[in-house]
DNA sequence: TGTAGTGAACGAACCAGTTCGTACATAACT
DNA sequence: AGTTATGTACGAACTGGTTCGTTCACTACA
């Protein structure tokens, strides 16, 4: 049989000249596909969608990322990477336990509520299984330090005698962990039952106020909580 | 005109007496496909794959759901009705307002952890945006009593003295809510990233017990937290 | 009591649209 | 010239949904 030869367009543009900028094209599609993975999840998201979006076609995807995984665990690691380098900015050194605690937990809360995308990930890998951030390293190197801040406070204000001691830091980032993060996963189902806007300022001051308020009275040394 | 008639099959087999039972199909179609989403998500679950693992055939799903949105809704409200009648199983009748918000609490956590596959669904339901959460008055209506137990037990601990007044019952819930929930749904990247198996039972006691102490403490009456 | 009619329950095969991934061609840079 | 970068067209497999026809229980009536 023979081989049938298709038409090739001899010429689509010659005006432009096309600059070769390889890590810009990188970082253009991996926005993209940042975005559309946190919209629609892994099956979710579309790769032709994704091209679309971009100023390229979808063969430089394939390209440079390989298949739909690798594009997916490139964004994945984009995620948490821009999310922990945001949390660098926070700064308590100097601060005095209570108020740095203070601080970390609003920090976080805000944080969390700022990168709405970077929650959105967490709970697709999370449905996952984390089947995908397990096979990353790069991820996992990123995150050792991420109870550091809270460690260090801890260990401080038990020095001073304002923390009780026998707490675990990484239990204490934990529970941070939850209040923040919930606030932004769960927000839009809780809003719909309860018929009320967990997500309009004033209302988002009073969940982060109580965050902070939860955490000081856990760690506070004073006098023991009310028996049960 | 005439009348075109079907060809009937006079008798044909009398051996195995097919038994209709619709409600039952219903039931078999509908339980496989809760397993599927909770685990795919609606995306990725498969409807050929769900209708092979029923004992009728895909035909079967759509006469009686419809769509696969439709039997997605379906699974969603099958979930949140099965949590919300295990809730029914709480008794904190005639305890004092500690030991009731302590056994509210304890409860939540275990029964959150019993049910991950309702967990699954209210994570893949947030991706996305509450879309058929929003459709389903049935799961709205399931879901206003769901503050009644710690409404009640609040107002009890204000009366008696024993709480602090000027909390708000939907924002107790919620923090009831984020920390028994964040330990199922994030418990996977939690435990990779930190390294430690945090669905261990000795663990699970560990973080149980956090909860609930931080729910008494925020609600304690006694004295202030320390200032910021 | 037998039988024709009826509608609900059900299955196999199919269809049309979608989706990931690739082959081929070609342009730009070194 | 050779390597890198890029676009277009396209196919194979998949997937949600439909069509057509069959099976079965039951009812009305001869």
């Amino acid at each position: 049989m023979a081989l049938i030869k298709k038409e090739r367009k001899p010429k689509p543009d010659a005006s432009t000249t096309r600059i070769q900028d390889p890590e810009g094209t990188r970082r253009n599609i991996l926005e993209i596909a940042s975005k559309e993975f946190a919209l629609n999840g892994l099956s979710g998201a579309r790769i032709d969608e994704i091209a679309a979006r971009t100023r390229f076609s979808k063969r430089m995807i394939y390209y440079y990322f390989g298949d739909k995984e690798g594009l997916y665990l490139r964004a994945l690691e984009n995620a948490y990477r821009q999310v922990r380098e945001g949390e660098a900015q926070l700064d308590i050194e100097g601060l005095p336990p209570v108020a740095a605690l203070t601080r970390l937990v609003e920090f976080t809360f805000d944080h969390h509520h700022r990168h709405e995308e970077f929650i959105r990930m967490v709970m697709i890998e999370n449905i996952h299984h984390g089947q995908y951030l397990e096979q990353s390293d790069a991820i996992r190197e990123l995150n050792v330090t991420a109870i550091d801040h809270i460690s260090r406070i801890y260990s401080r204000g038990v020095e001073e005698g304002v923390f009780r001691p026998g707490l675990d830091a990484i239990e204490l980032h934990w529970q941070v962990s939850a209040l923040c993060f919930f606030n932004v996963s769960n927000r839009t189902t809780f809003s719909m039952i309860f018929g009320r806007d967990f997500g309009a300022p004033a209302q988002l001051e009073r969940l982060k106020r109580n965050s902070v308020e939860m955490l000081l009275r856990f760690v506070a040394k004073d006098e023991a909580p009310a028996e049960r």
